[in-house]
DNA sequence: CGTCGAAGGCCTACGCCTTCGACGGTGCAGTAGT
């Protein structure tokens, strides 16, 4: 084990960790040895030591794909003033001359961590400069973002698999805090990885009290968030779906007389700065914040986590939850359920394109062939960033092909029908969508341990109620273990076995209770089956793995 | 899909109700204009 010892001096001479954990160790070892890896861990646990560390053991160019500039500059900065590496990130907020000198120091010979956007990678130059210094490794930092931003929000993500295939596939290492999964596939299929290693470690966070409080009232939900913040200890955050929200609520709390503030995308840089800021030094208490907060923050004394509304899915409700209690000291985490809240989320999970829009960017792909997305664009007069999210539709229905040379048109179909197939595609990404909402429900409406069901969604097996959520100190949590934990059960379909349904095609068992079922279908999403149904209709059978 | 605010109706004056339309999240990059 000559590389373990390795990593442990490299760990201990460059960057002054004395201790590893056995998860991080694996996590380097992977690319190292040329091997893909993600690695799903929750934030402290370590994981950006994991491609500091085969960075550095690789030597070269290192680069790493990072969602936020904000995040990019943190990384850079403890890189090069706390453990005197090379470090860059390339933006847009560097001047021409800053990019060329940025440049310098990344081929300037020693091992060089380079921080780029998917953006950045979009770009041919990027990429050939890159090429031409050669990749030692490739890392994706908050790799859920290829699966739940990819398809439209930043397109650019799906790029990436392409972008490492043209860098001669260096070895990846993609690193997220979350992700059930089918998320977990998404990445590892998006990204291109080969027979990675899948790391999960952590999952669990017996600290956090689990609560979910229902509301048949928005004014009865209100008074309640009031009051369950007002009379809360500690730092916190507030989770609104909403901007308006996000100030209504901190003006509230403010007129009580609580130190609190509102954070969302639609505030102003320095603002938002100064919010983030005043939490991490302790002389703000409590952030009242849409989705944009999150990302970066690492404060171990958060006490509680509210969610005024339901999330878009439990991948992203467990991230949230997940930043309390880092410090391992008691935290709470209440979600106040109103069922119409989910009708904002199922609304946000439509939206199909046009018929007509993918109809002539098809035809405009068939009349020039190896068309460049940005020739594509103008063509059409769409915007780079539209015009990128149909490719990429017309893409996942295997309608186009993209490749260094340009994009080009795969079978010979006509526009409509290539628009009735994308639309298909499309749709059926909205009904996955939608079913994440739907597992969301699941959680907020369960009688089971709270603690069970979210981790049995990610894929842990917990072997009895957690003792610490709301449906175990009621009691109900014990009912239905036992319950669901008769020694008659019926045998059914084991975990993760890939099964055919007769109406919704191929899926994935994730989760087997006494009387229910529940599968992810590639094109349906999640559905809960009733045992019974299953058996006396033979709706499922087992799929070769 | 649901909520909120504006506008309009009611019909006697101020406020209450209904109806209708707008709006809702996440960030990069690059450009226009000071």
């Amino acid at each position: 084990m000559t590389t373990d010892t390795e990593i442990a001096t490299v760990a201990r001479d460059a960057f002054g960790w004395a201790r590893l954990r056995e998860g991080q160790i694996e996590a380097v070892r992977a690319p190292i040895f040329g091997r893909d890896v993600l690695a799903v861990m929750p934030t402290g646990y370590g994981k950006s030591a994991v491609y500091q560390l085969a960075g550095t053991l690789l030597g070269g160019v290192t680069v790493v794909v990072s969602p936020l500039i904000a995040l990019q500059d943190d990384q850079v900065r403890s890189l090069r003033e706390v453990h005197g590496r090379t470090a860059v990130a390339i933006n847009s907020s560097l001047s021409d001359r800053e990019t060329e000198s940025a440049w310098m120091e990344v081929g300037g010979g020693e091992q060089c961590f380079v921080f780029l956007s998917p953006e950045q990678l979009a770009k041919p130059s990027v990429v050939s400069r890159l090429a031409a210094l050669g990749v030692s490794l490739f890392t994706v930092d908050e790799a859920h973002c290829v699966s739940s931003w990819g398809h439209d929000f930043r397109p650019d993500y799906l790029a990436l698999g392409e972008i490492i295939e043209q860098l001669g596939h260096p070895p990846v290492v993609a690193l997220t805090a979350t992700g059930s999964g089918p998320v977990r596939t998404d990445i590892v299929e998006r990204l291109g990885l080969r027979d990675p290693l899948v790391l999960a470690r952590g999952f669990d966070r017996p600290n956090i009290r689990l609560e979910v409080e229902r509301h048949e009232s928005e004014d009865g939900k209100r008074r309640a968030v009031m009051r369950q913040v007002m009379d809360a200890t500690g730092p916190g955050l507030v989770y609104v779906a909403t901007r308006a929200d996000a100030e209504r609520y901190a003006d509230a709390l403010q007129a009580q007389g609580i130190r609190a503030d509102a954070y969302h995308a639609g505030l102003p840089d320095a603002h938002r700065e100064d919010v983030h800021n005043r939490f991490t030094d302790g002389t703000l208490d409590v952030v009242v914040a849409t989705s944009a907060f999150g990302m970066g923050i690492d404060k171990p004394d958060v006490r509680f986590v509210v969610h005024e509304a339901v999330t878009d899915s439990i991948d992203s409700y467990y991230q949230e939850v997940g930043r309390a209690g880092r410090d391992g000291m008691g935290s709470l985490a209440t979600l106040h359920y109103r069922a119409e809240d989910l009708g904002l989320r199922t609304f946000f999970a439509s939206g199909v394109p046009s018929k007509e829009s993918i109809a002539r960017l098809y035809a405009a792909v068939k009349k020039s062939p190896s068309i460049s997305l940005a020739d594509l664009a103008n063509r059409l007069d769409l915007s780079a960033r539209t015009c990128r999210g149909l490719v990429n539709l017309l893409e996942e229905a295997e309608l186009l092909t993209s490749t260094t040379a340009g994009l080009s048109a795969v079978g010979r179909r006509s526009p409509a029908t290539a628009a009735r197939i994308a639309v298909q595609q499309a749709e059926a990404q909205h009904r996955v969508e939608k079913s994440r909402v739907q597992m969301v429900r699941g959680y907020a409406e369960t009688l089971e341990c709270r603690r069970i069901f979210l981790l049995g969604y990610f894929g842990e097996d917990l072997p009895s109620p957690c003792g610490n959520c709301d449906t175990c100190s009621d009691g109900i949590a014990y009912e239905e273990f036992t319950r669901e934990h008769r020694d008659d059960a019926p045998a059914t379909f084991a975990i993760d076995a890939r099964v055919k349904h007769t109406k919704w095609g191929a899926g994935v068992v994730m989760r087997v209770e006494d009387d229910r079922i529940t599968v992810f279908f590639d094109d349906e999403g999640y559905k809960v089956l009733s045992v019974e149904a299953v058996q006396q209709n033979r709706l499922l059978t087992l799929l070769p793995a």
